[in-house]
RNA sequence: GGGCUUGUGGUCUAGUUGGUUAUGACGUCGCCCUUACACGGCGGAGGUCACCGGUUCGAAUCCGGUCAGGCCCA
């Protein structure tokens, strides 16, 4: 034990937390393949790496932390892998924003080496804010998705699935970013209200109502309802565009609302995704109008290489001047935008690559799979029951995985790389052998990359060690924490993906955490200038409090609101903790504490069966991932079981030098102990500061979780009322103006059994106490009935009312002495006992004395 | 429009197998510098548990409806 000497007066997180993070080695923290013991496998989040590991971020490795931490203390062989997520357009972007070009300003191989360049400085930075978080990350399974070992296993699980029939290609209609230049999933698309304009016009005779006159040039087909009166002769009739002048005929479809305009509409390939139903219902024509720049196509004739918005003022100013415009109306509409770069997408007709969407197989999968909190799986089901299109797994970009195929340059046949020759880039190499099919050796690489997700979704195969022959070695995963935003992509695309290439659930259990909001209520955002970041925290409270803020801050899984309140209270809890500390170390260092000394002191035991039930509580809380609870109860202990309550009762008997003295030292050797370990997965630092000066050289971090029983039904029930006793008096004393040590005189307490305290109890309340298990001769009155509803609601069910009446009518001599039955709604009924309890005010015979009751306890003050 | 979810003192929050006085934090008011801690201790004030109706002896908790917020989707 350290010397209380070395103690500085203050915790000083910054000092503290600097130096364990130094001290701790990476290897204490690595997963052994070869261990005997039971492994907990975390298939942890790859994070984009934009250089700023943020709060939403934060929130989710600390629960990451505080079960990997647990689970390590509890025996198992855990693995906390760190993974970046780096390919896909930010960084593109970031990367054309910083040097100044565009993609097709430089070759593909130098832009790529740009990317890498900057994710690997972003990588770095992000690394700094996981140490100082103090994440139990296990560096030695640290995977990055850009690097040839990595993006080899994407390409590996693309020839596998392509193989087995999930991956195929073809033109279908596609989400496409035409700032992006590339499709993107339905998964990528976020919608957005706008205005737009609701134009009318006439076609050919009828009245057509559209928002998007620029797509004329598409139209296919004119639609209304089969029953709509007003356009029943244009059944089986061929119209004729305006201002382009191709014929296109009439289809009727119960999908068509009469309602809405003037209830015939376009069919145009494509407006929008029920464009896409139709022209496949109705087997209409394709008309690509708009190309992959956004920009009109040959279709739109002397409109051609106008983007749509300038497409659209041209063709409405057309249709003004040949007097066809009828009407503008107002509209509010919902617009699908790329959520990326928010530019609102179009419905293209594309060669493209897709993956099989087998809704069953993903929907039975993800029933194999407990989910915290629970109602989180409907929000899969949900995404799944709704699914239409198969996954568009392309991308016309560049920092991607390439897809691995060659299409041979004479006959068209595709060619894949061998396993062994993975990864490959085929726009860089060719084919090994000559074409299969015609023996040419001349071949087209793809120059299509696969979408980000096609490699995140794999990240549960890549730490359990897939090499793409069954299952992994360490397969499934023991547990999945994600953000509920990402439910419909990252965990959607993992179980598809763990299903296609393993016929198996990912995980046995996913753990969802909620959002974090700004202190005003709303998303963080740069425009609301409500953002917090981590590093503000740490640098102004330390890394335990803001972790200690993500255990307490809600209950996992629902959202949670920043709040540096939370934070302020977290390190005054530290404060609190560390004056605990020193005074425990104090007082053992004065004579040492024998770990076979007898506890027999009513204090004594109450504190180790209190501390026995928060092990309990604490322990069940980690297993069901609730860490508010967790914490809460520690907090609850520390405060106000052992700071507030038991510290005061035993300060006194610390104070002598004597028998009883020993056993207060052994149970506050065991609190502390056990509350230090308690503490480790929450606040590593602190608790392992403290528990390095009672166990010099020892790291808490290395200790079994506490397994500390204690069985003492009694001394919970009697200590608790002592607790009672002791505040009735302290009130009683602020009641009186008395100072809180003010003298006492003489108290006694009736108690109903003998009570051992040592002496605690009159130390201190300062006064002269003795504690009496015979009656108090007193004269009583009675003030008031206390009726024990939950003993009297099941037995008397509708008369329940009618008792309590009957009781309160009866004499104070009845109620001292109740009668066996009573006549209740005229039926001689039976009084059971414990359903009330008389509330009496005492007066002692020949002295002036006060009287306080606390439950079965009565204590009388002697008037001074 | 649909699905999920939430509504508890000034603010944030616990509590829903129905049961005596609804938890804690911050704030607020009063007393106290008692040899671990004033970054502390003790005590107080403050709530029709969103609203309406139902079930029940008894509802923050269960059921139905209304209103409001959040998320996901059309």
């Amino acid at each position: 034990m350290a010397s209380s000497q070395e103690l500085p007066k203050n915790y000083d997180f910054a000092e503290v937390e600097e130096r364990w993070r130094s001290t701790w080695r990476d290897e204490d923290h690595y997963f052994d393949r070869n261990s005997k013991k039971p492994q907990f496998v975390i298939d942890t989040p790859p994070p984009y790496p934009t250089g700023n590991f943020h709060i939403g971020n934060a929130l989710n490795w600390c629960y990451i932390d505080f079960f990997a931490r647990y689970k390590r203390m509890k025996g198992f062989n855990v693995m906390f892998p760190q993974g970046w997520d780096c390919h896909g357009l930010p960084t593109e972007v970031k990367v054309e924003e910083l040097n100044n070009i565009t993609k097709n300003d430089v070759s593909r191989e130098e832009f790529r080496r740009l990317c890498r360049e900057l994710t690997e400085k972003n990588i770095g930075l992000m690394r700094i804010t996981l140490r100082k978080m103090a994440f139990s990350t296990d560096w030695s399974n640290e995977y990055v998705t850009m690097q040839p070992k990595y993006y080899g296993k994407t390409q590996l699980s693309f020839l596998r699935m392509l193989a087995s029939g999930y991956i195929y290609q073809s033109e279908h209609p596609v989400n496409y970013c035409t700032r992006c230049e590339t499709a993107i999933a339905f998964a990528e698309v976020a919608y957005d209200d706008r205005e737009t304009q609701l134009n009318y016009f006439d076609f050919d005779g009828v009245e057509i109502a559209t928002t998007r006159p620029e797509l004329l040039a598409a139209c296919v087909a004119i639609a209304v309802h089969p029953d709509d009166g007003r356009y029943r002769e244009l059944k089986g009739r061929t119209m004729k565009v305006p201002l382009f002048g191709h014929n296109v005929p009439v289809v009727l479809d119960e999908a068509v609302d009469p309602a809405f305009g003037s209830g015939a509409v376009m069919i145009c390939t494509f407006g929008d995704k029920q464009d896409v139903h139709w022209w496949k219902q109705h087997n209409l024509a394709l008309r690509k109008a708009i190309d992959r720049q956004g920009r009109m196509t040959e279709i739109a004739g002397k409109y051609k290489g106008l983007n749509t918005t300038e497409c659209r003022t041209a063709i409405l100013a057309e249709m003004k001047t040949q007097d066809i415009l009828k009407r503008q109306e107002k509209l509010a509409q919902r617009v699908g935008a790329c959520w990326r770069c928010k530019t609102p997408i179009e419905i293209l007709s594309e060669r493209q690559w897709f993956v099989k969407i087998k809704p069953k197989e993903i929907a039975d999968a993800a029933h194999q799979i407990s989910w915290y909190p629970e109602h989180m799986l409907r929000r899969m089901e949900n995404w799944v029951d709704q699914m239409e299109w198969d996954w568009c797994i392309s991308r016309q970009r560049i920092f991607a995985t390439p897809i691995p195929v060659w299409f041979c340059k004479k006959c068209g046949e595709m060619t894949v790389p061998e396993d062994k020759d993975l990864p490959v880039d085929p726009t860089q190499v060719s084919p090994k052998h000559p074409c299969k099919k015609c023996g040419s050796t001349e071949f087209n690489g793809e120059v299509d990359v696969l979408d980000t997700w096609m490699d995140s979704s794999i990240s549960v195969l890549n730490v359990t060690g897939w090499d793409g022959s069954g299952t992994p070695p360490f397969f499934p995963a023991q547990i999945r924490p994600q953000g509920h935003d990402i439910i419909r992509t990252w965990a959607f695309y993992t179980i598809l993906r763990s299903v296609a290439l393993t016929g198996q659930k990912p995980w046995n259990e996913i753990l969802v955490n909620g959002m974090v909001l700004g202190e005003d209520g709303f998303k963080m955002s740069k425009s609301r200038g409500n953002i917090i970041v981590p590093e503000e925290i740490v640098s102004k409270y330390g890394a335990d409090a803001l972790r200690q803020w993500g255990a307490m801050g809600a209950a996992t899984g629902s959202d949670i609101m920043f709040n540096w309140n939370d934070v302020v209270a977290a390190s005054r809890f530290q404060t609190k903790m560390w004056n605990i500390t020193k005074f425990a170390l104090i007082q053992l260092e004065k004579e040492g504490f024998e770990p076979e000394a007898q506890i027999t002191a009513l204090a004594d035991r109450w504190l180790l069966v209190r501390l026995s039930d928060t092990v309990e509580q604490v322990s069940n809380a980690l297993e069901a991932y609730q860490f508010d609870v967790a914490l809460k109860a520690i907090r609850e202990f520390a405060w106000d079981v052992l700071a507030d309550n038991y510290i005061e009762l035993v300060k006194g008997r610390l104070y002598k030098s004597d028998e009883s003295r020993k056993g207060a030292c052994l149970a506050l050797h065991t609190a502390f102990d056990a509350l230090c370990r308690l503490l480790a997965p929450f606040t590593p630092y602190f608790a392992e500061e403290c528990y390095s000066h009672l166990s010099p050289g020892n790291s808490v971090h290395k200790q079994p979780w506490v397994a500390f029983t204690y069985d003492d039904d009694a001394a919970r029930l009697e200590g608790n009322l002592l607790v009672q006793v002791v505040a009735e008096v302290r009130k009683y004393k602020h009641d009186a103006g008395l100072a809180l040590n003010a003298p006492l005189g003489k108290v006694t307490i009736y108690a109903p059994h003998t009570v051992n305290d040592e002496g605690d109890t009159g130390r201190t309340l300062n006064a002269d106490v003795h504690w009496r298990t015979d009656v108090a001769k007193l004269d009583r009155v009675i003030t008031g009935i206390d009726f024990n509803r939950s003993a009297i609601g099941p037995t008397f069910r509708k008369q329940a009312q009618a008792f309590m009446a009957a009781i309160t009518t009866l004499s104070p001599e009845q109620l001292a002495n109740p009668p066996k039955t009573i006549m209740l709604e005229g039926t001689e009924t039976a009084v059971p006992e414990n359903t009330f309890t008389p509330k009496y005010s005492y007066m002692e015979e020949g002295a002036q004395v006060d009287v306080i009751t606390v439950g079965d306890v009565i204590l009388t003050i002697a008037k001074a």
